[in-house]
RNA sequence: GCGCGGGUAGCUCAAUUGGAUAGAGCGUCGGUCUCCGAAGCCGAAGGUUGUGGGUUCAAUUCCCGCCCCGCGCACCA
């Protein structure tokens, strides 16, 4: 790609003029504007600033080694130092040309392969998954596949929520309140209405609560009944989750629970009280500060009543039963022994990353030399919100249940669907439903930049006009559609890039692979989503200004050629964020 | 109180992490189908980027103060 090719090059140019310079920080990126040429480069200017050298000057010296002269028009320099590349029209011709050939598309794999695992959607057994787990559902699974698509080994591992004290309410409600007829028909229900019952009980009455705790320890203690109890919510939770993700078309490398982990914590704790990291405290075991870092850096300190004070993480409770961190570190160190990864990637809430600045900083004062290989990774996200403001829930003031929530979405595309297309047959109008609604509700989730909070509308997500997943739906049919129409291609009448719209179209497409890469490096899905709703809108431009099938050769052939590059890098980017398309809306 | 996010057009959000004249969508107003799919396209209006300083060729971005909003702050995850 030229993008790496001029960066490459512009490396070695900086190099022979300023050999101490920082290589890294010489980068090229897509120029801001046409006018600018096709790519740019500010790094000189910063260069030159360490430098404390005039950088005019030093681009000029800089661009005199530059040997460019077979694919750029002479560089030029702007301002106070960028430097503007124009592509020549022969090399933006070759790149398009073997696109067609189906040599590149766009893009290339990572000559630097990274083996990573990414953690996401961890939904908890015996509960619905609700609306919550949208976003590091989709946001993990996008990541996954952007990691993937660049040549990266991946696993994806759920960390479902399997154990833990909840199990002692289950226990008690499955054993005194169980209704088997409504398992049957609602197993998820059945258990949430368990969970509830008991839940309220033993607010009220001790006693409950007693009998719950017994019950648990009976399962933390291998008893069979209990076991065998646990074990079923587990099936049947499964199967839920297993019908979601069918539906989200999102899979697994591995499902590895929480309670997976069961028989190494004690070691955990054992291990991390010998290294001298963690300590009793009232009964429990727990990690403090080591007074390393200062206090306001510091996650193991808060500041109250004028004073810091510690807030240790712990890692037993004084019932012996032991935390979620203590099955994080000892994830963690499962996730190193079995698959040496050079990075982990957590998508989890924002609201956790105390506890994961916390998480990290223990494991790296219990296995320093450990923490040193590999790159730990908290990829938070804000909330789903409704139109109020406040967190996203049903008018009942229930949290929406993910599958309801497909359903609607489905349902309302129907509508349209069945609106604007009365010719196709029901079952047609139906898979067009699941593919633009779908994808509507996951668009609208990683359109945002993930960090903040959004505000849930349907009227927005499925709306057929703006920055939405049908819109771009409809853009791919259109140009897939005239691909179709078209019939084969006459390579022979070569590419010719005459119109603005064309060379618009082309030099947005050439940076889809600088856009992945950002994409995935980041780990900012939304950097896709913008590249790509552009890429819509520069193809439906080209569209509009440039007839394809009723023009002349070498035009004729040309165009469809750009249809069908286009076509092919929304899918592919469509596809990369989770989401299907269609040739027919 | 302390920490972590956030505050950008009437509304919802971007801004490739310090770059060139801060961009989209919705909404408003106007134009555009005898012509490859109008679920489209074109145009107009709309901004002191919460606020006050600082750093420099250049600040929405980095630093400091202040004002709002959200979240978190030992034995739930």
């Amino acid at each position: 790609m030229f993008h790496s090719v001029i960066e490459a090059r512009l490396r070695l140019a900086v190099a022979a003029v300023v050999p101490t310079a920082n290589l890294t920080v010489v980068q090229v990126r897509p120029a801001t504007e046409s006018r600018f040429g096709e790519f740019q480069s500010n790094s000189l200017m910063s260069i030159a600033r360490s430098l404390g050298i005039n950088p005019r000057q030093l681009a000029a010296d800089i661009v005199a080694r530059l040997e460019l002269g077979d694919i750029c028009a002479p560089v030029e320099i702007a301002g106070p130092g960028f430097l503007n590349f124009r592509l020549l029209p022969a090399a933006l011709v070759g790149l398009v040309t073997d696109a067609l050939a189906g040599q590149h598309l766009f893009f290339e794999p990572t000559a630097r392969s990274k083996s990573i695992v990414i953690d996401f959607s961890s939904p908890n057994v015996a509960k619905p998954m609700h609306v919550g787990h949208i976003r590091s559902t989709g946001i993990g699974d996008a990541l996954q596949r952007l990691w993937r698509l660049l040549g990266h080994r991946v696993v994806t591992d759920n960390h479902i929520g399997d154990w833990g004290t909840q199990f002692g309410k289950l226990l008690v409600g499955w054993k005194t309140l169980l209704d088997r007829v409504a398992l049957e028909a609602d197993p998820i229900a059945e258990m949430e209405r368990l969970y509830r019952e008991v839940n309220t009980r033993c607010d009220a009455d001790p006693l409950c609560l007693d009998v719950a705790r017994r019950e648990l320890v009976l399962l933390q203690a291998g008893d069979p009944e209990n076991l065998s109890i646990w074990q079923e919510m587990i099936r049947l939770s499964q199967v839920q989750f297993d019908t979601i993700y069918g539906r989200l078309g999102v899979r697994f490398d591995v499902v590895l629970g929480e309670s997976f982990y069961n028989s190494e914590l004690a070691g955990v704790v054992g291990s991390l009280l010998s290294a001298g990291v963690a300590r009793e405290s009232e009964g429990a075991v727990a990690v403090f500060s080591d007074g390393k870092l200062a206090p306001k850096e510091d996650p193991f300190l808060i500041h109250k009543e004028g004073e810091w004070v510690d807030i240790p993480a712990l890692i037993r409770k004084s019932d012996g039963g032991f935390n979620y961190m203590t099955t994080d570190l000892a994830t963690l160190v499962h996730r190193l022994k079995t698959w040496n990864p050079d990075e982990i990637i957590y998508v989890v809430d924002d609201r956790q990353s105390a506890h994961f600045k916390s998480l990290f900083l223990v494991f790296e004062r219990w296995q320093p030399e450990a923490a040193n290989g590999v790159i730990l990774r908290h990829i938070g996200f804000g909330k789903i919100l409704g139109d109020d403001g406040k967190p996203f829930k049903t008018r009942s003031g229930d949290t929406v249940k993910l599958g309801d929530l497909l359903n609607e979405a489905e349902e309302r595309t129907l509508k349209v669907v069945a609106e604007k297309r009365p010719d196709l047959s029901l079952s047609e109008q139906k898979e067009i439903a699941r593919v633009v609604g779908i994808g509507a509700v996951k668009w609208q989730d990683l359109l945002p930049n993930r960090q903040s909070d959004y505000v849930f509308s349907w009227d927005k997500m499925l709306a057929l006009q703006g920055n939405t997943a049908p819109y771009l739906q409809y853009q791919y049919t259109r140009a897939s559609k005239v691909v179709r129409d078209a019939g084969d291609r006459d390579a022979d009448q070569g590419v010719v890039l005459t119109e603005a719209a064309e060379l618009a179209l082309v030099r947005h497409l050439m940076n889809f692979g600088f856009t992945l890469q950002a994409a995935a490096e980041e780990c900012r899905p939304n950097y896709l989503c913008n590249y790509l709703y552009e890429l819509a809108s520069h193809f439906s431009r080209f569209y509009e200004a440039c007839p394809v099938l009723k023009v002349e050769e070498p035009a004729r052939s040309s165009r469809i050629g750009l249809c069908e590059l286009a076509a092919r890098v929304l899918k592919l980017g469509l596809n990369t964020l989770g989401i299907e398309v269609t040739d027919r809306m």
